[in-house]
DNA sequence: GGTCGAAACGGACCGCGGTCCGCTTTCATT
DNA sequence: AATGAAAGCGGACCGCGGTCCGTTTCGACC
C-alpha cells in the first residue's frame, strides 16, 4: 500500500529529534526566564539547559530574537484561541461593542504582562503578520458588526495602535496614568470611531 | 569682581576637548552612515574616523543606542523648529486643521526617512520624553484649537500612535498601501475624532 | 538489518558592544 | 606660571550573539 500521498500531510517534515529539541529548548528557555529577567537569559544558557550546543538552538530558532518570538508565540496562540472560541465577552456572544471593549482591555494586559519579552523579540515579532494581521481583522469585522462604514482598515489599525507597548509605556511612566485612565480613554476614542 | 553665579550659568559644565570630540564623533557617525547601511556601522569605526578611542564613544553618548539617538536628536530639532516657527502650514499661520494634516504627514515622512536610525537607537529614543511630549501637546494644542472636547492628551496620543515606525511599516509592507492611502486613512481618522 | 543521502548537531571561532583602570589633559585658583 | 584635583581619554579585555564545518543521527528505501 503506498504511502498517503506525502505532498497533502506535512511535505517540509521536521525529524524527530529535531522537533524534540524544539520542544526541550522553549521549555528551557522558559524556566530560565522565570528564574532570572529576560536580558539575563543568554543563549548558551538555554542550549545547556537543553542538554544541547548553541548551533542547535540558532538553527531552530534563527536568532535570539526568533526564541522570544517563538515564546511569545504560544501566549499568542492561546489568546487568539480565547477571542475566536473562549468565553463572552472576549469571545463570541457578546454585543460588538462589548467583545471591542474586552478586546482592547485583554490586549492591553497581554502587552504589558509579556513586555520583556516583547523587547527582546524585537522586530521578529513586530514584523509578524500572523499577529498584526489577526487583531487588526478582529477588530474591523468587530467595527463592521457596529454598522460603522469608512475605511476600515484604516480604523482598526489606528484603534490598535495605541495598545502598542511603547504607547502604554510612555501613558504608565511618562503621563503617570493608572491601567482604568487608560482604558477609559482607549474607550472614549472607540466610541468616538463608532459614532 | 566675582564670575556671574555659575548656579545660573552652566553648572555642569562640558570640557572643551570633550566638546570637541563630542561634534567630532557625531560628525564621523553621520559620515559613516551615509556610505554604510546603520547596521553596517561599528563603534570602533566611528572612534577611529573621530580620532579617538573607543572608551570615549561610550563615555559621550553611553551606549550605541545613545549615539544614533544623539543624531536622530539633530532632525529631532530642526523638525520641531519648522513645527515652532516655520513656514505655514507646518508651522504657525495657517488654521489649526490644515497644520494638523501637515503635520501628520511631515511627522509620518520623518519617521520614514530615518526609519534605520529609529531602529538602531531602540528605546533610548522611544521612550525619549522630549520627543513624545512635544508632538503629543502640539496635537493637543490643535484639537484644543479646534474646538474638540474630552480626554486631548489620550486623543492626541490615539492621533499620534498609528504614525509609528512599526504602524507605517506593516500598513507599507504588509498591506501594501501607498504613502496617499496612508495618508487619506489618517486623514480621515482625524475628521472622525474632530467631528 | 543494511545502506545511503540529507538533515541535524556541537563547539571552536569571530566580531562587536560594553567595561575598566591607569595615564593624560584641562582649567580654576593662587 | 605653578599646582592640584577632577574630568577625560584610550585600548586591553570580557561576554554574548551569531557563524562554520567536520561529525553524527535519522529515516526512507531496498
Amino acid at each position: 500500500m503506498s504511502k498517503p500521498l506525502p505532498l497533502l500531510t506535512t511535505p517540509p517534515t521536521e525529524r524527530a529529534d529535531a522537533a524534540r529539541n524544539r520542544e526541550a529548548l522553549l521549555s528551557a528557555a522558559s524556566e530560565l526566564i522565570q528564574g532570572c529577567s529576560v536580558e539575563g537569559v543568554t543563549m548558551e544558557a538555554v542550549a545547556a539547559k537543553a542538554g544541547v550546543g548553541k548551533g542547535t538552538v540558532f538553527r531552530r530558532f534563527g536568532s535570539r530574537e526568533g526564541l522570544m518570538a517563538s515564546l511569545l508565540d504560544h501566549a499568542e496562540r492561546a489568546w487568539q484561541a480565547a477571542v475566536i472560541g473562549g468565553p463572552a465577552p472576549l469571545g463570541p456572544g457578546a454585543p460588538p461593542m462589548e467583545r471591542l471593549l474586552a478586546f482592547g482591555a485583554s490586549r492591553m494586559h497581554l502587552h504589558l504582562q509579556q513586555g520583556a519579552l516583547i523587547d527582546a523579540a524585537g522586530r521578529t515579532w513586530g514584523d509578524n503578520y500572523a499577529v498584526t494581521g489577526f487583531v487588526t481583522m478582529h477588530v474591523r469585522i468587530l467595527l463592521a458588526e457596529l454598522g460603522v462604514e469608512g475605511n476600515l482598515p484604516y480604523l482598526a489599525t489606528a484603534l490598535v495602535a495605541p495598545l502598542s507597548l511603547p504607547v502604554l509605556r510612555q501613558q504608565f511612566d511618562q503621563a503617570q496614568m493608572s491601567e482604568e485612565q487608560v482604558m477609559a480613554g482607549w474607550e472614549e476614542l472607540v466610541r468616538r470611531i463608532v459614532g
